[in-house]
DNA sequence: TCACTCTGTCATCAA
DNA sequence: GATTGATGACAGAGT
C-alpha cells in the first residue's frame, strides 16, 4: 500500500510539475487537504489530484450524462478517425491543420451566431473561434492571419506549435507523411481533403449522437471504407451546410467545454485526442463534490453500454474541446509543445489510467476485508506508545481503586499538566476511515508517557505496566488478576510479596496525609513501610522525570526555532545592509553629480567658474548650503607628520 | 553486533 | 526535618 501511494504520489507530482510547464493548472492543495483519506484515493483511484474546476465538471457532465472514455462510442469516433487517414494515404493530399482550421471556423461561426457571448468563458479561444472563416476558406495563404496559433501551424504543415492540441489531434499519422508530401495542392482537393474529413468525423458525431445507432465497440472497418470510399464529390459539397448544423447542434456543449484552465483530465482527454489513446473518462455521478473528485478517474468498466445521446455529443465535442483549451495555453508554451505534452500525457495514460486499475481493486479488496477495528489497533500501536496500555484499553469502569484513590486523583491531575495534555489527544491516528480522515503526524501519534496522573491511569485495575505493556492485549475488567507476573511492575511484584494492600497507583497518588495515615493506622512493618516509601518515591520520580524530558525535549525545540528565526534575521539585515549601501553609493554619486552642476554654474569674483575640484558644497544643520574650499591632502599630511614627529619621540 | 532511543531509577539539590 | 519537584546520570530494554 505505502508502495502504491509512493508511486502514485511520485508519479502524481511528477505530472503536476510537467502541467504547470506548460501553463496546465493542477490543485494539488486539493488532493493533499482533500476530505477522504489517500488511502481511500488509492483504493479507489486518483482523485483530487486532478483539478476540479467548474470547467471539468462541466464539460464531463454534458446534460447530465457522464463520458467514459472507454465508452465504444469513443472507439468508434476514433476509429473513423483512423479510416479517414487511410483514405487519405491512397493519394489525397492531406492538410491536417488546414482542416482543423476550418472545423474551428465553422465551430465558431455557429457558436457565434446562435449562442454569442456564451463562449465568452474563454476569451482566447472564442477570440480565435471567431475569426472568419472566410479567410480560412481562402487558401492556405490566409490561414496564419487568422489569429490563431492553430492556423499559424498550417504554413508550416504541422511543425508548429499547437502539436499537442488541434493540430496534434489530427497529427498522430500524419507528421511524417506530411512533411514528405509537402508539395502545392490545388485548393480543390484541399477541399475534398478537408471533406473527407468532414465526413469521417461527422459520421462519427452522427453516430454517436444517434443511440439508436450505437455501434458495437468493434468496428466494421470494411464496412467504412465502402460508406468512406463511396462518398461524391456532390455528397461531399452537401458537407459544410450538414457540419454546420451538427455543429449548431453541438455548440452548447463546446461552449460549455470552453475553459481558459484546463485540469488534468482536460489533458488526459486532450491527450487521448491527439495520440488516439482512449484515456478514462469522468464517472460524473450527481454526487457530492467531494465523492466527484474522489471517484474522478475511476473506471467504470462496461457501464458505458447505457451511454446516452447527450454523452455521445459530448464526447463529439471533446476534440473541439481540447482544441478551445489547449490552444490559450499551447501558444503560450508553444516552445514546450508537443514533446512535452507528449510525454506528459502518456505519463498520465501510464500512470492514472493503467498502474492504478489493478491496485485499486486489489487494495479495496484488502481493505474491505479488513476490520475497521484492527486497522484502529495497527494504526494506534506505533510500537513505542505505551498509552496502549496504560490508557485506551481500560474502560473507565473497570477500575478497581477504592474510592478513596479516585476521591484525591483529582487534585494530582493538576500537577502534571504534561500528562493529562497528552491524555486529552486521543491516541488513534484513524478515527474512522470511511467517514474522515485527516493527515496523521506520526511523530505527534507517539507518545511515551507514563503519567500516573492520566486519568486513564487512575482508572487502572491495581497494575502498573512497565514498558513491556506495549505488546500486551487490551485489558479487560477481569484481566487484572489474571495479569501474568511477568507484567508487573517491579514494584507492584514486591508491593504484592510484602502483602500490601495497595495499588502503586494508590501509593504514588494518594495525599501525604493519607499516606501517613496509611502508614500508621495499617500496622505496616518497617520493611513494609520502607516499600511503601519507595514505591511512592519512584512513583513520584517517575513523572518527574517524564515532566523533565518533556521540558528538555520542549526547552531545545525552542531554542531551535529561536536559532531558524536568528537566522532568518540576520539573513534579512544582512540584506538590508546591502541595499542600504547600495543605495548610499547611488546617492554619493548623485551629490557629487549634483555638486559638479551647482559648482559649474556658480561664478568666482573674477567671473570665472569655480572649479569642481578646489570647492565643494557643504549643508549646514540649518538646511542652508555653503561653498567651501576642499581640503587638500595637505592636512592629511600635517597629521602624517604629527604621527611622524610621535614616532619620533617614542623612539627617543 | 552496535548505535541509538526510550524509560525507569537513583542521587542530589532546592523550595 | 519531611515532602516534593527538578534534574543529571546511569542502566536496561527495545529498535
Amino acid at each position: 500500500m505505502q508502495i502504491a501511494k509512493k508511486y502514485f504520489t511520485d508519479g502524481l507530482i511528477q505530472l503536476t510539475i510537467l502541467l504547470s510547464l506548460i501553463g496546465v493548472r493542477v490543485d494539488i492543495d486539493s488532493y493533499l487537504s482533500g476530505y477522504y483519506s489517500p488511502l481511500i484515493e488509492i483504493n479507489l483511484g486518483p482523485s483530487s489530484a486532478y483539478t476540479q474546476t467548474p470547467f471539468h465538471n462541466l464539460r464531463d457532465t454534458l446534460d447530465g450524462y457522464s463520458v467514459h472514455p472507454k465508452c465504444p462510442e469513443l472507439d468508434y469516433f476514433f476509429a473513423s478517425r483512423r479510416l479517414l487517414d487511410e483514405v487519405r494515404t491512397l493519394g489525397s493530399p492531406r492538410f491536417p491543420t488546414q482542416l482543423n482550421a476550418w472545423l474551428v471556423h465553422q465551430v465558431s461561426a455557429t457558436d457565434k451566431a446562435e449562442c454569442g457571448p456564451s463562449t465568452s468563458n474563454n476569451t482566447d479561444t472564442s477570440t480565435e473561434l471567431e475569426t472568419p472563416g472566410d479567410e480560412v476558406r481562402d487558401g492556405s495563404e490566409h490561414l496564419p492571419d487568422s489569429g490563431q496559433e492553430v492556423c499559424q501551424t498550417t504554413t508550416e504543415l504541422g511543425q508548429g506549435p499547437c502539436n499537442a492540441g488541434a493540430c496534434g489531434f489530427l497529427k498522430e499519422k500524419d507528421d511524417a507523411k506530411v512533411q514528405e508530401e509537402e508539395e502545392p495542392a490545388p485548393l480543390t482537393q484541399l477541399a475534398h481533403s478537408s471533406t473527407l474529413e468532414q465526413e469521417s468525423l461527422l459520421e462519427g458525431i452522427t453516430a454517436l449522437s444517434d443511440p439508436a445507432r450505437q455501434h458495437p465497440p468493434t468496428i466494421d472497418i470494411d464496412q467504412h471504407w465502402n460508406n468512406l470510399l463511396s462518398l461524391s464529390v456532390t455528397d461531399l459539397d452537401d458537407l459544410d451546410s450538414l457540419v454546420t448544423e451538427r455543429l449548431s447542434d453541438l455548440d452548447t456543449d463546446i461552449t460549455t467545454a470552453i475553459s481558459q484552465d484546463v485540469s488534468l483530465h482536460d489533458a488526459m482527454v486532450t491527450s487521448a485526442g491527439a495520440f488516439g489513446v482512449v484515456s478514462e473518462r469522468v464517472e460524473s455521478r450527481p454526487v457530492p463534490q467531494q465523492q466527484r473528485t474522489l471517484f474522478r478517474l475511476e473506471s467504470t468498466g462496461s457501464s458505458h453500454s447505457d451511454a446516452s445521446p447527450g454523452m455521445a455529443l459530448g464526447l463529439a465535442a471533446l476534440p473541439f474541446a481540447s482544441v478551445c483549451n489547449l490552444t490559450g495555453n499551447v501558444s503560450q508554451h508553444s516552445e514546450l509543445g508537443g514533446c512535452l505534452d507528449e510525454a506528459v500525457f502518456d505519463q498520465i495514460n501510464q500512470l492514472g489510467l493503467e498502474g492504478l486499475d489493478p491496485i485499486d481493486t486489489q487494495l479495496m479488496g484488502c481493505l474491505e476485508s479488513i476490520d475497521p477495528q484492527v486497522l484502529e489497533d495497527l494504526d494506534s500501536d506505533s510500537g513505542l506508545s505505551l498509552e496502549s496500555s496504560s490508557g485506551g484499553p481500560v474502560s473507565p469502569g473497570s477500575s478497581d481503586m477504592s474510592s478513596s484513590s479516585s476521591s484525591y486523583c483529582e487534585d494530582e491531575c493538576g500537577a502534571t499538566g504534561y500528562s493529562s495534555e497528552v491524555d486529552s489527544v486521543p491516541s488513534k491516528g484513524i478515527m474512522d476511515y470511511t467517514t474522515t480522515w485527516s493527515p496523521i503526524d506520526l511523530s505527534e501519534s507517539v507518545w511515551h508517557d507514563h503519567s500516573y496522573s492520566s486519568p486513564a491511569f487512575y482508572n487502572q485495575p491495581s497494575v502498573t505496566l512497565s514498558h513491556k505493556g506495549i505488546k500486551e492485549e487490551p485489558l479487560s475488567d477481569d484481566d487484572g488478576p489474571r495479569l501474568d507476573e511477568r507484567d508487573l511492575s517491579r514494584d507492584e511484584m514486591r508491593a504484592r510479596a510484602m502483602c500490601i494492600p495497595f495499588s502503586v497507583l494508590q501509593i504514588v497518588n494518594m495525599p501525604v496525609e493519607e499516606f501517613l495515615e496509611v502508614l500508621d493506622g495499617h500496622g505496616f512493618t518497617p520493611e513494609q513501610v520502607t516499600l511503601l516509601r519507595d514505591i511512592r518515591r519512584r512513583g513520584k520520580n517517575k513523572l518527574a522525570a517524564q515532566n523533565c524530558r518533556k521540558r528538555k525535549l520542549d526547552a531545545i525545540t525552542g531554542l531551535q526555532e529561536e536559532v531558524e528565526r536568528l537566522h532568518a534575521q540576520r539573513d534579512r539585515l544582512l540584506r538590508e545592509k546591502q541595499l542600504t549601501a547600495k543605495t548610499m553609493g547611488a546617492v554619493g554619486q548623485q551629490i557629487k553629480q549634483l555638486t559638479r552642476d551647482v559648482l559649474a554654474r556658480l561664478r568666482d569674483d573674477s567671473g570665472q567658474p569655480l572649479n569642481p575640484e578646489r570647492f565643494t558644497l557643504q549643508c549646514g544643520a540649518n538646511g542652508r548650503v555653503v561653498v567651501q574650499p576642499v581640503r587638500r591632502p595637505a592636512v592629511s599630511t600635517s597629521t602624517g607628520n604629527k604621527t611622524d614627529k610621535r614616532k619620533k619621540e617614542k623612539k627617543q
